[in-house]
RNA sequence: GCUUCCAUAGCUUAACGGAUAAAGUACUGGUCUUCGGAACCAGUGAUGGGGGUUCGAUUCCUCCUGGGAGCACCA
């Protein structure tokens, strides 16, 4: 990496000149006219020094070693010192990317390599909604870009499948008397179950006899009383089965499903161990852990009815996914911040239990949730948006404007919707409105993909012609073609920067910088119909912006098409 | 009450402590007898308030105001 490079010198020239005990880092300009790379490490200095920061920055300037990657250093106002790559050195990376090397810097959470992103977890017998929609395109690109820069990742996905809200829907079923065996599509299934849920909610609400019948189905699903068993299996494996082809749609799958009714029995078995150790203790029926001394919630991990809570399954969950894959570096809940205190209790409980095991291991990636402009997203008042209902919608939209056909449609439709998430930061509440929300225009997938497709074409018009970068090291770049040329450099850096922060929004906004910039250039400057080395170069620079945007896209699990 | 997250242009969002705070959208006006107009250009318009740290603060600390979320037997 150049950038390593650069560093590595400046460190040099900082220790020839008897510095120590500064930061050094270096920074990517937004302003063009400054540089490639530019360091602020002079004005940090000026304490240090007592010196003009100009003066210093010259220093640097006038000990670095000169190499054939830099083109010119330039020192600028205050002090900052900015570097400029040589073309010879940025043209070799165009060349390597047009032969579809993509070589990014290593990112590792540990010396394993491997580490798990847990994502999706849905519930059975409830919507897949846009929230899940949200979760899976987070967790998916994540899942990429570790990959992307040196790690195994597996993906796990806990779902759950008991509780009372399942309670709630069987309720309904017995109580409509359905003949389910008379429902034969997945779709009627699906409709059918969220009909039964909300009935179930409102009895729940309404009826004390029904809740108290709710109650106890809860009870013998837990129990596995064959009773019960029978309904619940065949409903379960419905949702089971929609949740595969949601997960199919939006390009993604799981290393391990996780079922929390797996988790019940040996989640009460260590909740019990460790309260003998005396990290949980009892309190008013139910055993807890007091986090009082932590400065943390106190929560429950066995209720007063001796049946562990989501904190008590959760312990056997960390013990099942610590050991289905050997050696993992961390796991990363992607999970809604509601969660952040059971979180941080389950975190520390595990660690008190086996810290070499558990210390540090695990984050919580709160991604935050969508909210409905029109208000809250809750299947009790029944304005739940499905995910693939809206992805539908999107398509409808996109047919409708560009009148192409429908597998180029539903591929747009899934990449405007996935998109439309991923480029906002993961700490953001998306404001959802179904007129608004999902762009085909400006910031959004579409325009990328038709970037792409523009580049193709020009590609496909360019007959006869080999692309390679020999024997043009000495072209004299315009503003427009060295904007690109650099952004096209940064690609790897950014890709490991999104995997440091946890930050998929950043590789989409690079794209979008990088599509802007290419479709400006694209309209002051002619391709095909320019002189021979400059035509062979923007012919070199057509193909590495398609690629780049491809893989961008890919790393953030979306797709693209040749035309549209 | 305690904990935590958030506040940027009319709206929706960007910005590793750096240089003129960046886009989309909306609005106004323009470009092209096209290598794909789902394009491009120009204009209008913003860091909630007060202190502090720093050469430098949207970013860090603190207080205030206004919102969201969580705080024991739900998941």
């Amino acid at each position: 990496m150049i950038k390593d490079e650069i560093l590595k010198n400046l460190q040099t020239v900082l220790k020839k000149l008897n510095i120590s005990d500064v930061e050094v880092a270096l920074e990517k300009p937004a302003n063009s006219d400054f540089g490639d790379y530019s360091t602020s490490v002079a004005l940090k200095l000026i304490k240090q020094l007592k010196k003009n920061p100009l003066l210093i920055a010259e220093e640097i300037k006038k000990n670095f070693p000169k190499t054939d990657f830099i083109q010119k250093i330039d020192v600028i106002k205050p002090g900052f010192v900015n570097f400029w790559i040589s073309n010879v050195q940025s043209i070799n990376r165009l060349t390597e990317i047009i032969e579809n090397k993509f070589i990014y810097p290593e990112y590792h959470l540990g010396k394993n390599k491997k580490l798990m992103v847990e994502f999706a977890h849905p519930n059975t017998h409830k919507l897949f909604h846009i929230g899940h929609l949200r979760n899976i395109s987070t967790g998916e690109a994540l899942v990429r870009i570790f990959e992307a820069v040196g790690n195994k990742v597996i993906r796990g996905n806990y779902e759950g499948d008991v509780g009372i809200h399942i309670a709630k829907c069987l309720f309904g079923i017995k109580d409509s008397k359905t003949d389910i065996k008379k429902l034969k599509t997945l779709q009627k299934k699906i409709e059918f179950i969220g009909k039964m849920y909300s009935a179930g909610t409102k009895a729940y609400e309404d009826d004390e006899k029904a809740k108290q019948e709710i109650i106890k189905i809860n009870r013998m699903i837990y129990d596995k009383n064959p009773e019960i068993m029978t309904l619940w299996t065949e409903t379960r494996q419905w949702s089971l089965e929609y949740f595969e082809e949601n997960y199919k749609r939006f390009y993604s799958h799981f290393d391990k499903l996780y079922f929390e009714s797996e988790m019940h029995q040996r989640g009460l078995e260590i909740s019990k161990e460790i309260l003998k150790k005396g990290i949980l203790e009892k309190s008013q029926g139910a055993i807890v852990f007091n986090g009082k001394k932590y400065g943390l919630d106190t929560r429950v991990f066995i209720n007063s009815l001796g049946f562990p809570t989501y904190e008590g399954k959760e312990l056997a969950l960390a013990e099942k996914e610590f050991s289905d894959f050997g050696e993992l570096d961390k796991i990363i809940h992607t999970v809604t911040p509601e969660q952040t205190s059971f979180f941080k209790v389950t975190f520390k409980v595990e660690e008190l239990i086996d810290e070499k095991k558990y210390k540090n291991k695990q984050y919580h990636l709160a991604y935050e949730w969508v909210k409905l402009k029109a208000g809250k997203m809750s299947s009790r008042e029944g304005n739940i948006i499905e995910a693939n209902w809206l992805v539908d919608e999107v398509k409808k939209k996109i047919i409708e404007k560009s009148k192409c056909d429908e597998e180029t449609a539903e591929i747009l439709a899934v990449a405007s919707v996935k998109y439309s998430f991923l480029k906002n930061g993961t700490q953001t509440i998306i404001h959802f409105d179904i007129d608004e929300s999902i762009a085909v225009d400006g910031n959004s997938a579409p325009y990328l993909i038709y970037t792409y497709v523009r580049c193709q074409s020009v590609l496909r018009k360019a007959i006869n012609y080999l692309v390679d970068g020999r024997g043009i090291d000495n072209i004299i770049l315009n503003k427009d073609e060295l904007n690109i040329l650099r952004l096209i450099n940064q690609f790897p850096e950014i890709v490991q920067q999104a995997g440091i922060q946890l930050s998929p929004n950043l590789i989409a906004n690079y794209l979008y910088d990088l599509a802007q910039k290419y479709n400006y250039f694209y309209q002051k400057n002619k391709i095909l119909e320019s002189e021979k080395t400059t035509k062979q170069f923007r012919l070199m620079l057509t193909q590495a912006t398609g690629k780049v945007i491809k893989e961008g896209l890919y790393l953030l699990g979306i797709k693209t098409v040749e035309k549209m």
